[in-house]
DNA sequence: ACAAAGATGAGGCGCTTA
DNA sequence: TAAGCGCCTCATCTTTGT
């Protein structure tokens, strides 16, 4: 699949990148190209040697920069850059400098794409246990990508068909192109997208039913294939076609997933808990999955992320009921609900516990106990002076008008009193405080991307008292696969709960971030191995299989898929669960379902 | 080149009111 | 019941500064 998702790739940002590069159109959307620059660097070996792209904790992380600088086409790098930047590695685009020359840059993309494709292309024969995996398709992709170079049309990547559309969407959320066209030849080429991933979703339903059978070597498509057992597939559709009457006949209009009032999911440290809940069947374990996301986004999102991941219903937590800072945020799990424990101590449940030197300065009028969510953006200095300036001529309390004003932007932009008549933004370090993590976790690198890496972080109190049921199960310590990883929230979690990683495959794109956990892992004198890798995208099955007979499977899969097309806070694009970085989930839901076959299998 | 500052609403929910 | 209002949101893009 690793084609496949290579080939959306450049069908949404690369090609434009390139058309870009040559000059052909003005650079309106430059902002394209970014999602792959500067942190996706480190992919380079990654397919061609599989052994040399993990990053191990002994820091030899920058063995590759040395041997990059001495490479003899690094003189002019900004070729080699900008093909790099489009997702080739770095092997292969000096191979096709040194053989085209820096200048015929349709040679080298021609070279690149066509080594690309027998690259993956032969990954993927290995992956696939069955000839049925047909050349059709990478035949009519690759003549595709010829067209797009000759061309040189505006609307050229678009798929010419409408079958070729779906197809596209399918694999892009995960499926392989197997899975897409088998799904597409059932259903028929009318069928919604909706209809398509229903019918997917059944099946792997179906499989996950199977797992207690003896499986195959790989994890195969059997439960795809026209000879798998109709009867049991048109049951299970039914199911789901049954589920969505009833849900229409209860006025839900095919979505099911409700925020609740108040967000406290199966319970808190403070309140009421639910003591039990019942998980379908193809959600239990092994291994325990975690996946956090926001609470509030576009509708049907968690409805989708739901069906996908076996149809466990979300927990909503807000963690203003863990800390002095409201997160409102979802979370499919399959981890037992009783007997939870909160972390201790306690970490400050106000603004007046948790910024003590505030205290002084808070003006009467302003009600506030709790802070706002904490985001990656914060006000500048100017907000403070004009917010001064508005209350400098009043002595005691100012009129309503003016507090309303104050407060509205107090609120919206998490400010605290500092001073008379003085507000600031919340530092970096109390960023830490809130959410859980240790003091300076995020030392050392730009204030920018502290606030960056924190404000898409994990509380950790609140995960923590979800992981804290674990610790009696794995009494001897355990195996986590932890997809975009980031600044390691969930390790911290299970390390305050004692929780002792045997090994953890940690996978996170952002080179400052993966330096942040590796230091704290350091710091911490973990026993155990961190495995780093950049990017989930590229985590197949054999790769997996690697990991998981060398130490015997995953006892936890966990993961925050990105927000950025799903939080309100995005205005620009907030494009759902099939938005540029948003859709990566399906790359959890993708490598979840992996182990779980795996597992199933070991 | 990099870091920081400044400008940039929509969408969804809860609540009140007519 | 519907309309109106207040409130909140793991952000992006361009410009400016160093």
């Amino acid at each position: 699949m690793c084609f496949y998702i290579a080939r959306l790739k450049f069908g949404e940002a690369k090609l434009r990148a390139y058309r870009e590069m040559d000059g052909s159109t003005s650079g309106v959307e430059d902002n394209d190209i970014d999602w792959n620059t500067e942190d996706e660097l480190e992919l380079d070996n990654f397919t061609l040697s599989p052994c040399s792209s993990l990053l191990l904790t002994g820091g030899e992380a920058n063995a590759f920069s040395g041997e990059a600088s001495s490479c003899p086409s690094s003189s002019n790098s900004k070729v080699l850059d900008q093909f790099i930047g489009m997702g080739f590695s770095k092997k292969m685009v000096e191979k096709a400098i040194q053989e085209h020359g820096e200048e015929n840059t349709d040679a080298i993309l021609e070279m690149l794409l066509s080594d690309s494709v027998l690259e993956s292309s032969s990954q993927e024969l290995q992956q696939t246990d069955s000839d049925h995996f047909s050349s059709d398709y990478d035949g009519s992709f690759l003549d595709d990508f010829s067209d797009l170079e000759s061309s040189g049309d505006e609307e050229i990547m678009s798929p010419t068909s409408e079958e070729e559309k779906l197809l596209m969407s399918l694999i892009k959320m995960g499926y392989t192109e197997e899975e897409a066209s088998i799904a597409i030849e059932r259903c028929g080429l009318s069928s919604s997208l909706l209809e398509l991933t229903d019918f997917l979703s059944a099946a792997h339903l179906a499989k996950a039913e199977d797992a207690l059978l003896p499986l195959e070597q790989k994890p195969g498509l059997k439960h795809l294939h026209t000879d798998y057992p109709k009867k049991k597939r048109k049951l299970l559709v039914n199911q789901v076609s049954k589920r969505k009457r009833q849900n229409r006949l209860i006025g839900e209009d095919n979505e099911t997933v409700r925020l609740p009032n108040p967000m406290i999911g199966f319970g808190i440290p403070t309140g009421p808990c639910q003591s039990h809940r019942t998980l379908p069947k193809a959600a239990i374990g092994p291994p325990y999955f975690y996946f956090e996301n926001v609470a509030l986004t576009p509708k049907g999102v968690w409805d989708t992320i739901s069906r996908f991941l076996y149809d466990v219903p979300p927990e909503f937590v807000d963690s203003k009921y863990f800390c002095a800072a409201a997160r409102k945020r979802g979370y499919v799990h399959n981890l037992p609900i009783e007997n939870r424990i909160p972390l201790v101590p306690l970490p400050p449940q106000t603004i007046d516990e948790a910024l003590p030197m505030s205290r002084k300065w808070w003006p009467s009028w302003d009600t506030r106990t709790k802070l706002n969510c904490l985001q990656t953006c914060h006000s500048s200095a100017k907000l403070t002076e004009r917010i001064m300036k508005a209350l400098e001529g009043y002595d005691d309390i100012p009129p309503e008008r003016v507090q309303r004003g104050v407060m509205h932007e107090c609120r919206k932009w998490n400010l605290v009193w500092v001073g008379k008549n003085r507000v600031a933004p919340l530092e970096p370090d109390e960023f830490e405080m809130l959410l859980g993590f240790p003091k300076n976790h995020t030392r050392g690198i730009s204030r920018t991307d502290r606030y960056k890496s924190l404000g898409n972080a994990f509380q950790i109190d609140t995960v923590a008292y979800h992981f804290s049921v674990l610790r009696d199960m794995f009494p001897n310590g355990i195996n986590v696969l932890s997809l975009f990883s980031g600044i390691g929230g969930a390790e911290i979690a299970l390390h305050r709960l004692g929780i002792r990683m045997k090994n953890v495959v940690s996978l996170e794109i952002s080179e400052v971030n993966r330096n942040v956990l590796r230091c704290w892992w350091e710091q911490t004198n973990q026993r155990g191995n961190l495995i780093h890798l950049p990017d989930v995208q590229e985590l197949n099955a054999d790769r997996l299989e690697q990991f998981m007979s060398s130490f015997g499977g995953f006892d936890l899969v966990v993961g925050g898929s990105p927000c950025n097309n799903l939080t309100g806070s995005n205005r620009y694009h907030r494009d759902g669960l099939e938005g540029k970085e948003s859709s990566l989930f399906y790359h959890f839901f993708r490598i979840l379902d992996l182990v779980k076959s795996i597992m199933a299998g070991i």
